[in-house]
DNA sequence: CGCTCATTTGATTGTGGTCAAGTGACGTGG
DNA sequence: CCACGTCACTTGACCACAATCAAATGAGCG
C-alpha cells in the first residue's frame, strides 16, 4: 500500500524522482483521500506525518499504519483507495499520478526498480506490524511501537525527545487494543522509569536496555 | 515479502512470464529456504500449499503466510530471507533467481509493472492479515480464516469440501491464538451447524451466510 | 472561569490462555 | 488382527489479562 519506512536516505529527489510530481502543503487534519474514493494518485511524505485509517460497519477502526517523511501512500491499492488518510500535523507531500507510473516505469526502467524496492520495505513494515499484533502482551506492543517510532525519528536513543503526533485511540487501533490500556501501559513503563511523558505530544526514552527488553520477541538470527 | 493472492488467473503463463525459471516438484515438509539464507530466488507456487513461518527467540512463531498456486514467494526481503518457507503438501514451484530481475525489469518494462502488480496485491494481503489480527474475538478471526482459504481455493459457496492442510497450531500461530482456542471456535462453528469437519484435513461450509455473519467487520464501503 | 475533549484511574467482567486429562486416528510390530 | 505407541486434536477446570463500564483528572481554549 503505502508505507516505505527509510526510503528517504538514499532517496534525496524523492522516491519519485524529482521531475515527477509538486510539493503540496497541508495542514494538520487534511484528508488526502478517502476509503472508496478513486486511487488516482501517490504521495511521497516529504514532512509531517499521516495517518491510515480503516472503519468498519460495526465502527470498529484499525489504524494501518502512520506514514513519516520518506514514505509512500497510495501504493498497492486497486482502482478504490483501501483506507483513508490523513494529516495528523502540519505536512508536505509529493504527488504523483497513478497514471504515469505504467509510462515512467517504461521510459525509466531503473524507476520501476525502485518503487518495486520500496514495494517491499512496505510488505516488510506490514510483517512487523503483524509480529506487533501477534505478540501477546499489551506492554509488548506498546514497547514495541515506541522503539519503531523513536527508530523511525531517528531518535532511537536515551533522553531524546521523541514526537508523539497521534492520540491513545489512534495508537489502540493500530495495535488492537483500547486506550485504557494504551494508557495504563504507558504509566506502567513510566513508573519503571522506562519512558518519560512530560506532556500530550511527546515521549522520552529513559532507559532504551529496558524498553528493548520488553519486546523480548526479537527474531531468531 | 511473497503472497499475491489472485495473481493467477490473468497471468497464464506464471508472473514470471514462461520464459524464466525451472519448474521444480517438492514433497510435502521440503524446506525451500530459512531464515536467514541468502535471499537469492523467487519462488512461484505452481500447485501445492506453502507456509511461511517466523521463529522467535522466546519461541514463539508466527505463521506469516500460506502461500496458494499464483502466490509468488521470496519478494520483499532484503538479502536475507525473513521467514522459514516449507511445503506443507506435495507441491511444484517455479523459481526465478532474484539477480535476474533486474535485467528483466530493463530489459521488459512490463515485467517491471506485473511485479508491481503483484507487490500490490501482496501488500494488500497483509492489510487484510492485520485486520484478521485486529478483530476482536477469536471466533470472527477463526470465520475469517476460513473463509479466505475457501475464497483462495474457489470453494466459497455451501457444502463444498475445502482441504486444511495446515494443522491446528499452524492456524494458532497464524490468526494470534493458541491450539485449544481455535479447536474450541471450529467445533462451536461446528455445532451451531455452520461448518462440518469431516476429519482432519479438511472443513465443509453449511452455511456460508451465517459463517459471513460471524465476520460482521466487513468494511464500509 | 467554565466548557470540552483527551487522558488517566478505578472496579468489575469476560474472553482467551494455561495446565491437564481424555479421545480419536493412524501406524507398527507382536 | 489386535495391542500398543504416537501424535493431533478435543474437552475441561481454572486463572490472568485486557475489555468494559464508570468516574475523576488534566489540558486547551473560548
Amino acid at each position: 500500500m503505502y508505507l516505505f519506512p527509510h526510503a528517504a536516505p538514499d532517496v534525496p529527489n524523492g522516491p519519485m524522482g524529482a521531475a515527477e510530481g509538486q510539493g503540496r502543503i497541508v495542514g494538520a487534519t487534511t484528508v488526502l483521500f478517502h476509503q472508496g474514493d478513486r486511487a488516482e494518485d501517490l504521495y511521497e511524505v516529504v514532512s509531517g506525518v499521516f495517518r491510515a485509517t480503516r472503519v468498519f460497519q460495526d465502527g470498529r477502526r484499525q489504524v494501518v499504519a502512520f506514514a513519516y517523511p520518506g514514505d509512500v501512500i497510495g501504493f498497492g491499492h486497486g482502482d478504490l483507495y483501501r483506507f483513508d488518510c490523513d494529516a495528523l500535523t502540519p505536512a508536505k507531500v509529493q504527488i504523483t499520478a497513478r497514471g504515469q507510473i505504467g509510462d515512467a516505469i517504461r521510459n525509466r526502467p531503473e524507476f520501476g526498480e525502485r518503487l518495486l524496492a520500496m514495494a517491499a520495505g512496505e510488505v516488510a513494515s506490514m510483517h512487523d506490524l503483524s509480529v506487533l499484533l501477534c505478540r501477546k502482551s499489551a506492554l509488548e506492543r506498546i514497547a514495541g511501537f515506541l522503539i519503531s517510532l523513536a527508530t523511525r525519528t531517528g531518535k532511537l536513543a536515551n533522553d531524546q525527545r521523541v514526537s508523539l503526533p497521534m492520540c491513545r485511540a489512534d495508537i489502540a487501533d493500530h495495535l488492537g487494543l483500547t486506550i485504557e490500556t494504551v494508557s495504563r501501559n504507558l504509566t506502567k513503563l513510566k513508573l519503571r522509569g522506562i519512558i518519560d511523558l512530560p506532556g500530550r505530544g511527546s515521549f522520552v526514552i529513559r532507559d532504551l536496555d529496558r524498553l528493548q527488553d520488553q519486546v523480548e520477541c526479537e527474531q531468531v538470527h
